[in-house]
RNA sequence: GCUGGUGUGGCUCAACGGUAGAGCAGCUGAUUUGUAAUCAGCAGGUUGGGGGUUCGAUUCCCUCCACCAGCUCCA
């Protein structure tokens, strides 16, 4: 029978294909390691994994000796045969094989479940399926790295061995795919990072950044932009202390929720912490006065950096630190604003992202296990948001379990330059920390009532969000946010006077210009300005000064041309003023 | 925090049980140059910290720290 042709666009038979991948290597690690027991092994975004106990420690090396083994279990052409059997006999039959992870998970299914079994040759796994009807019609496999895994994803149970992997229907697409991935780690925000000298950590510091001054720049456009963004939209502007007394965090909460991430000191033998979150703050900027139903809703905003105690294997450059500022707000409202207002929020959070150009997904998190308040306030404010997104229209995914411990929330969800997504903006309604603080705000009918609240962020954190954007950027950002915007480069030093007279006219205007009038070749400036990703270069010589103009070249779309000094500067302030992309 | 790996001058990397080397960057001098690296010279490291083995350790062992990948967690 001729096989048709692998529709590897189809993302159902992708999974297949990968998950029959991950089973023949399960088979070759059987083979290999017989004492391996067998955890899971599915298909995942770009590949699958296996997760194995076994007593030898897998290195590098036996990857390719896993490789090898998979290849004759491809070249064997086994096909894949599914079986089912009743309960007790599925048990029975796994126990025997001595897959103590496969009895769990099969007695962990509901009691009318069908468990099925593949087989190819000698191996049989539990398995839903589906599954490619043979081995052999894997044609490209690469097993990429091993990793330790938690059973069941539970820190408090056996740590596993998983081996990661992809497939593609062609070895031309694998290697396409494997230098993709190559080309993108050359995006990673810590390598750009240190190249453009944009932020640095070290040692004496984990997880606390410094930003040097061309990060600074990007930092400071991103604040000034958001501040003004704000001020449209009705938001005002605060700021609160990084440090208050325990009083305040056993009220909020967060003494008892959020204590293992959090920073404590003492001053003057009294216990104090520094803040993990804004909220505490605002809810004492609220309450410092009464208000009326008629000034809802309450839109308060404050650029506050908090601490949290992440622990050290998950710190990761910019997108996982152990302080950063959130670009935070707290919307007081009415019950009946709560629509309004979260619509208000996710067109808010769209519109900055398609600024940038970003794509990103939402997830619904619900209540996670540690949390405060009553079933009926959670499904209520559960309800609420999904309400306002239906009612927009908007696509999202439900994330169980995962909200913040006094409501539940929607994330918004950026990818990075390999395809990890990372929280950035989120809304979480809370209906706790009112009741906690005891906020008011009077009514219609004169008597004091409780007000809604939520916490929003648009960038998350700006130190995760400028992550993001020199991946998504490759470190050429928009010309807004450029630490340089233009350079000039100097073919000799006879040029320099004309130059600095640029410089200065660029400087007057607004533009952020360098003038390179060293004595260097101009190949070799060129080169360096390259490098350092500048988005406009101009190259100026005895014909420039001559004509009293510059040749430019633009990082995205070349060589421009001679421009006259008054076109360039008239150019790149549209392109500013436009946050052209 | 857990599993595995890594840790050599500002950066990228080399060497190795016998006492550390290159390129880039930096500094100095020469060169005055037209679109991705001009030449020469100089300077820079007790090889992440501490302890141990050894005649001798950067190299071997222990421990701590940091980083990388994944897990867990999360903005």
């Amino acid at each position: 029978m001729a096989k048709e042709k692998i529709n590897f666009e189809d993302a159902q038979v992708r999974d297949n294909y990968r998950h029959t991948t991950s089973h023949i290597m399960a088979q070759a690690v059987k083979k290999l390691w017989p004492d391996a027991k067998l955890a899971i092994g599915p298909a995942i975004d770009n590949g699958f994994y296996y997760d194995f106990d076994m007593e030898h420690k897998l290195t590098d090396q036996d990857l390719l000796k896993i490789q090898k083994e998979m290849k004759k279990i491809i070249q064997a052409n086994y096909p894949l045969e599914r079986f089912e059997l009743p309960r007790a006999e599925a048990i029975k039959f796994m126990a025997e094989k001595g897959e103590d992870y496969k009895v769990e998970l099969i007695e962990d299914l509901p009691e009318d479940a069908v468990i099925s079994f593949y087989q190819q040759g000698d191996f049989v796994d539990l398995c839903a399926g589906p599954h490619m009807e043979s081995t052999g019609q894997i044609k490209a496999v690469k097993l990429q790295s091993i990793a330790g895994a938690y059973w069941r994803g539970d820190s408090n149970r056996k740590m596993l061995q998983r081996v990661y992997g992809t497939a593609f229907p062609s070895q031309a697409e694998l290697d396409e795919y494997i230098a993709r991935l190559e080309e993108a780690k050359k995006r990673d925000h810590r390598k750009i990072g240190k190249e453009m000298d944009l932020f640095a950590l070290y040692e004496e510091g984990p997880g606390f950044p410094f930003f040097m001054p061309k990060g600074m720049i990007i930092r400071n456009e991103l604040e000034n932009f958001w501040k003004t963004e704000h001020a449209k939209r009705g938001y005002v502007e605060i700021k609160t202390p990084l440090i208050m007394n325990e009083q305040l965090w056993r009220t909020s909460g967060h003494w008892d929720h959020y204590k293992d991430n959090m920073y404590f000191t003492q001053i003057d033998d009294e216990d104090y912490a520094i803040k993990p979150m804004n909220c505490p703050g605002s809810m004492l900027a609220y309450k410092r006065k009464m208000w009326s139903y008629r000034e809802f809703p309450i839109r308060m905003g404050e650029l506050g950096q908090v601490h949290r105690h992440e622990l050290s294997g998950a710190l990761h450059g910019l997108m996982r630190v152990r302080t950063f500022t959130q670009d935070d707000a707290h919307i007081f409202m009415l019950p009946e604003q709560i629509k309004d207002e979260v619509i208000g929020v996710v067109k808010f959070i769209d519109d900055v992202y398609n600024m940038f150009g970003f794509k990103y997904h939402i997830e619904l998190s619900t209540r996670p296990e540690d949390s405060m308040g009553t079933d009926e306030e959670w499904e209520a404010a559960e309800t609420a948001l999904r309400e306002a997104m239906e009612s927009i229209g908007k696509p999202f995914v439900i994330n169980e379990g995962d909200g913040a411990f006094y409501g539940p929330k929607l994330d918004f969800h950026l990818e990075d330059s390999i395809g990890r997504t990372w929280q950035c903006g989120t809304i979480q309604l809370d209906m706790q920390m009112p009741q906690r603080f005891d906020i008011n705000y009077v009514g219609p009918d004169g008597e004091k009532h409780r007000p809604v609240m939520i916490h929003r962020v648009i960038f998350g954190s700006i130190e995760r969000f400028i992550g993001i954007l020199t991946e998504h950027f490759a470190g050429k950002f928009p010309l807004w946010i450029a630490p340089v915007q233009v350079k000039l480069l100097t073919v000799t030093e006879k040029f320099t006077d004309y130059a600095l007279e640029v410089a200065k006219q660029f400087e007057e205007a607004g533009l952020r210009v360098e003038a390179d009038v060293r004595n260097e070749k101009i190949g070799y400036k060129l080169r360096e300005a390259r490098n350092e990703r500048t988005p406009y270069i101009c190259v100026i010589g005895e014909r420039e000064v001559e004509n009293r103009n510059l040749t430019v070249r633009s990082s995205k779309a070349g060589e421009l041309g001679e421009m006259t000094i008054d076109e360039l500067q008239e150019k790149l302030l549209k392109e500013i003023a436009d946050k052209a992309i």
